[in-house]
RNA sequence: GUCCCGUUCGUCUAGUGGACUAGGACUCAGGAUUUUCAUUCCUGCAACAGGGGUUCGAUUCCCCUACGGGAUACCA
């Protein structure tokens, strides 16, 4: 089992599950089903100031919904737990006296004052703000003093002052940096929580990670990772890092310019399949023109080799068209139940399931985003308001003469069929003389409240023969 | 500012030196189907950031510039 493929998606929770990392844990749940290896959550709660109630349930349950299932994880365990960091402070504590000893870290008791005024400093001197290092220079003594003494206290990396590192990402591929562009990252906060850089290193190793999938903006960050792995020993995972989801102005993907919580998605009405496969698409590419894929099918495709380097703009448009097809192409019976909370919400009574399920069917073609399809079905629930316009059509003596003869011709009908509707409407043009949209228009809008809309026999078919009969005579008044 | 990464139609993208009059998808425009609308189908508009190289030949390789983004925290 030495080779078994294991990659996590690591989020902070800070409150919901943004687009941007809906793709991030795509793309890790989708390479690990495709080698057959596992995938992983674990939650990076190491900032305290940061922490949100309610976030991690909330942030499981959208992964839930959208169904992204991983092996293992906080709520269902695994062999290498816990999987909170906040429940692993010791482990931390102890990978970071061992960095003391290699050498490889070093206490610092410089306060926030005094860094703000290093900063300062070197802004003045048009330096580059980074940590001068001026606690290395401490004696074991002055530390074991300080440290005596009780002072606060935070541990930062020893990074190395000269020299470049070069290193393979998968996405980027070959990446360098030069050493002294690093700074001495503080691995071990003041409060002893230890901060991003070194609980990610040091969790990665133990929980057997192989391959660490993230976004772009943690590609700079790799050096301060690549030298605690160095320090520890360890073999480092590979990196693959993603191109960001961005703004329409091409910016980071941000709150200010629209929804990025998966969960106000979901909530719009926007389908788990068509979420999935949008944000697939987005950084990622068959070698077909195939753009259209359930997850299962993403599971066989998918390939980190395919992920392109550019950031890509979150195209709100496609979306939607996109979440049209999954309305139109998905069972109707999976449509009804999704937008069963819509039609609650808008008060409809839904209770009569086979009307129901038969309006699901009609309208669903006509939306895209279950958001909108109480307003399609409003006219089958409620009784309809009428502008001018319609009146003048209602009110027309050719409309008035339909009206009654399909009052009169309906009522002695057992059951309405498409064949009746057909008869009569041929009738309607023999008979009456009335044809093309002054027959259709007056029908529609009679029973359907719009001159536009659904086929006459799926009108009828719907609302049955009681409800025709009403709304028709009501339009004699 | 510094460091890193990137740059093909408006947007998502295909393309790894000749098969490119640069392909697909969304949007938009036009048309067909339909009593209407929606759906569906067809057609069309629309791009290799700029400049230097390398090469018989560059969208493809190299360099420079421009532009965009990310990182520069005791946040992740």
């Amino acid at each position: 089992m030495e080779s078994e493929i294991r990659v996590r998606f690591a989020p902070s929770p800070t409150g919901y599950l943004h687009v941007g990392s809906l793709r991030t844990a795509l793309y890790n749940y989708l390479y690990a089903r495709k080698v057959k290896g596992k995938f992983i959550l674990r939650i990076e709660d190491t900032d305290q100031a940061r922490y949100v109630e309610g976030a991690v349930e909330n942030l499981i349950e959208t992964l839930n919904q959208v169904g992204l299932e991983y092996d293992e994880g906080p709520d269902i365990g695994g062999n290498y737990g816990p999987y909170f960091q906040s429940q692993r402070t010791e482990i931390y504590g102890k990978y970071a006296d061992e960095l003391i000893e290699k050498d490889a870290a070093y206490f610092c008791f410089c306060t926030s004052e005094d860094l703000e005024i290093m900063r300062e400093e070197q802004i003045a001197k048009g330096e580059d703000t980074r940590y001068d290092g001026r606690c290395r220079k401490l004696s074991k003594e002055q530390v074991q003093e300080n440290l005596d003494q009780g002072k606060p206290y935070v541990i930062r990396a020893k990074i190395p002052k000269e020299g470049e590192i070069v290193f393979f990402d998968i996405v980027r591929e070959k990446v360098s940096i030069m050493w002294e562009t690093v700074d001495d990252q503080v691995l071990i906060k003041s409060d002893g929580f230890p901060t991003y850089h070194l609980a990610n290193v040091i969790d990665d190793h133990l929980m057997k990670i192989t391959h660490v999938i993230r976004g772009e903006e943690w590609l700079s960050s790799v050096p301060k990772h690549l030298f605690l792995y160095n320090a520890f020993g360890w073999k480092p995972p590979k990196m693959c890092h993603l191109p960001l989801l961005l703004n329409p102005d091409k910016s980071k993907l941000s709150k200010r310019q629209g929804d990025v919580a998966v969960e106000d998605f979901l909530k719009k009405g926007y389908l788990p399949e068509a979420l999935l496969n949008f944000v697939a698409l987005l950084g990622w590419h068959s070698k077909s023109d195939k753009e259209l894929y359930s997850l299962e099918e993403l599971e066989k495709e998918f390939s980190l080799k395919r992920i392109n380097k550019s950031g890509s703009v979150f195209d709100i448009e496609k979306l939607n068209w996109m979440n049209g097809h999954y309305l139109r192409e998905l069972e109707s019976g999976y449509v009804a139940i999704k937008a069963r909370p819509f039609f609650i919400k808008a008060g409809f009574d839904i209770n009569d399931n086979e009307k129901y399920l038969k309006i699901i069917e009609v309208v669903r073609n006509r939306i895209s985003t279950l958001s909108e399809i109480t307003k399609v079905a409003a006219p089958f629930y409620e009784t309809i308001k009428y502008s001018e316009e319609d009146k003048q059509i209602i009110n027309n003596e050719n409309s008035q003469r339909l009206f009654s003869f399909w009052l009169k011709n309906i009522q002695v009908l057992d059951i309405i069929t498409e064949e009746n509707i057909n008869r009569l409407l041929k009738q309607s043009t023999d008979e009456l003389g009335i044809k093309g949209k002054d027959l259709y228009f007056p029908l529609r809008l009679a029973l359907f409240g719009s001159v536009h809309g659904p086929e006459l026999p799926v009108i009828f078919d719907v609302l049955g023969k009681e409800e025709v009969l009403g709304r028709l005579s009501k339009m004699l008044d």
